[in-house]
DNA sequence: CGACATGTTGAGACACATCAAACTGAGTGG
DNA sequence: CCACTCAGTTTGATGTGTCTCAACATGTCG
């Protein structure tokens, strides 16, 4: 039991340089360790959270992915970031303590749940912390500001290559290969998330895999020389 | 002298409930006057900072209005917010301590300048600084959510009017009328930011016009009963 | 194996972009 | 004070990228 709990500390994890205890010493890490609480597997279609639920902790990702997504009032889906082990998610609803979004497990997925009262009371204590949090959502406002230019300026197929290599960058980031790997979500969720027809992305997936960009095997994506901009 | 200071102190300021301040106490308030820098005023088209340059303060809008830019390999500009009285820009360049975007007035303009260091530990030291910093940027993920279901879902019309009817509310949040205000920004810019043609921007507003939801004159915008969404 | 979600491909429609031209208004100089 | 200029705005005519509708193919899970 010892050494399932050493085996899923923060120190042990692989992904802990793009989580919370990036830059953290022992002292530190292990107090972040004793906060966060290790959930059992997430199911595909589980959600973590609803919107309008009180926020009590936020989430980071340990295995597996999950969407986030807002429903319109008419219950229209609006995906709003795909999340890989790393990632934390929920900081969306620190401002009303409340969440404004839906996240759901696009695969079978392992989650740590980190309380924000005791989370917030040790970045008051821990500077690197305090910034590492600040660090984290300054990124997600760049992503979004990036992900502005792909949806107002770029044409369908730049922003299905576009949303396949910062994939890929992400896969890498993470230690995996950054030219091939998995897609979790299905051609609805990315088509969503980019404004596109489900029809649309996969037309444009054939038309690169035609040009030499990408090649494509259902879930499988491969990025090839060609898709990276020129 | 004195008195000018005082005029510009926080406390003074109409803002404050929306700025860094918000449910301050009179100690925190004093320490926090003390690092903030009341700059001259901009002129239009000055700017704030440009992308690249490292990150050494936030800023302060205390009057007039400013827009946050990003640019293209190839030098196309993508608008990313608007800024009026309150708000605080700069926020996106904490991850990399750089600036990642550009911030330019739109007219002449007041601006306090937060020094980020020392921001940062007096974060350290009230807890009350730290969550109002955190809510500021946990609402600017939301406004970006928000913003995706607009880009994504909503035709040039309904664009439109959202832009308006949001711009009207955070009039409305800083005490002006949230139904007739003055457009400090072009139509381009409108365009830009709403990924609209200039051509489509004008059309939709005289449209909207004939429709009765709003009144246009030049920069003079109203919005009529029939713009509240059904 | 059957059932149902997911993915692909084609044909036609349409919302918005682009191109083009005229209009307006603020600032400048004679 | 008026003419000039130029950025900003409006309006019209035409083009096109992507959506919609429809049919079919594939994969997945009981």
């Amino acid at each position: 039991m010892q050494k399932l709990q050493q085996s899923l500390c923060c120190q042990q994890c692989h992904f802990s340089q793009l989580c919370l205890p990036y830059s953290f010493k022992g002292k530190e890490i292990e107090r972040l360790d004793d906060i966060v609480v290790r959930k059992s597997p997430y199911q595909k279609h589980q959600r973590l959270y609803v919107s309008g639920q009180p926020l009590v902790s936020l989430y980071a990702v340990r295995s597996g992915s999950f969407k986030s997504f807002t429903l319109s009032e008419d219950g229209e889906e609006q995906i709003t970031a795909f999340h890989l082990p790393g990632d934390i998610i929920g900081f969306d609803g620190l401002e009303m303590m409340q969440h404004q979004s839906y996240a759901e497990a696009l695969e079978t997925s392992m989650i740590c749940e980190i309380p924000y009262d005791t989370l917030d009371h040790l970045a008051g204590v821990f500077p690197k912390l305090r910034q590492q949090i600040t660090r984290i959502m300054s990124g997600m406002l760049c992503q979004h500001q990036a992900m502005l230019l792909q949806l107002n300026k770029r044409s369908a197929s730049e922003r299905v290559l576009y949303f396949l290599a910062s994939l890929g960058q992400r896969f890498g980031d993470r230690g995996f290969s950054d030219k091939a790997f998995r897609l979790s979500m299905t051609r609805s969720d990315m088509a969503n998330y980019l404004g596109l027809s489900i029809e649309t992305v996969s037309r444009l997936l054939t038309q690169l895999q035609k040009e030499d960009k990408i090649e494509v095997e259902g879930k499988l994506i491969t990025l090839l020389d060609k898709a990276i901009p020129s």
